[in-house]
DNA sequence: CAAAATAATATGCATTTGCAATTATAAATC
DNA sequence: GATTTATAATTGCAAATGCATATTATTTTG
């Protein structure tokens, strides 16, 4: 491979361009790699169980956090507004989550998981559990939580929500 | 927010479920919610310059790594090869890549980045590198070199290919 | 408290995507 | 060395996506 080697100053410029820092010193270009590799890999285990990442995403959240506005859960699985609306459309009548008006706030539906849909996750969760264990394959725990640590601060600087 | 608490006790599993191990401690789950907002963030900045993420993704490995088979473009760059394909008809067309048959192999079809690709990209760098700065805001260097470590070997763990 | 601005969700529609099939070439096998 | 198998790239097509908008409800403002 021919990929240009990162140069041996690393001195604080107004910014570096991408050429200089290299590929592979670049958080957010690994980050697209790997995630690419999950969720491609994931899918693969998804299509057997009529699930799409959008449907997946939403239930993975909800199997933490039950009985959030759209809007929220929009956020929390990364998902548009409008994909995900599709997707609870399908989940709904597939009975994995069900549809329920806010008390106190009549433009929100919030959302719960079924234990149908508690049980459809079950069926992914080795799967994710296994990707997972793949990923911090020889990378002791300690490094695995400092790298954790480093991401919950990262999302805090980028995210535009409170959550 | 109403976040499940790990339960008290819990049998040895083969391994956790989500609901114990916590959204905001799964290591994919921050990585997507972070890489959602830096893709989206960067999305928006892109459309003024005609660019998808496609094409921007095809042409900052280009400007790294020249002159790549598409096939290895398409991993480089993390996007579906037949997208991938459509991505650079529009950048050829644009005049930004050129596409160039390999010599020695008469099936491969190797890209270039051109004097114009560079500078569509060019304009571009200085929104991807605020937004970089900013999701690494009061994180020491020394942090972040040890986050990008653990992410090239996650990478390694993960990737199909042999970079 | 009426009017305007904001917010939550759903939906129409054009574009994009990804899978599968196609075409063309190279490598492997017998 | 002819035939089978594998690889690279493109393309047809159905499905998914995202933007803009519509609809309904709430909050803010004058």
């Amino acid at each position: 491979m021919n990929e240009a080697k990162a140069p041996e100053t690393e001195k604080a410029e107004p910014f570096q361009r991408l050429g200089e820092i290299g590929l592979s010193n670049f958080a957010p270009y690994l980050m697209n790699r790997i995630m690419g590799r999950y969720n491609a890999d994931l899918r693969q285990e998804m299509t057997g169980l009529g699930l799409t990442t959008p449907k997946m995403r939403a239930l993975a959240v909800l199997s933490v956090i039950d009985d959030l506005p759209i809007s929220d859960l929009a956020v929390y699985a990364v998902v548009e507004q409008s994909t995900l609306s599709r997707a609870l459309d399908q989940l709904a009548s597939d009975g994995l989550v069900r549809r329920a008006p806010d008390p106190n706030d009549s433009r929100v539906t919030r959302i719960g998981i079924t234990d149908t849909g508690r049980a459809a996750l079950d069926q992914l969760w080795p799967s994710m559990a296994r990707i997972y264990a793949q990923m911090f394959k020889d990378i002791p725990d300690e490094e695995r939580q400092a790298f954790v640590t480093t991401l919950q601060k990262m999302l805090k600087n980028i995210r535009k929500h409170d959550f």
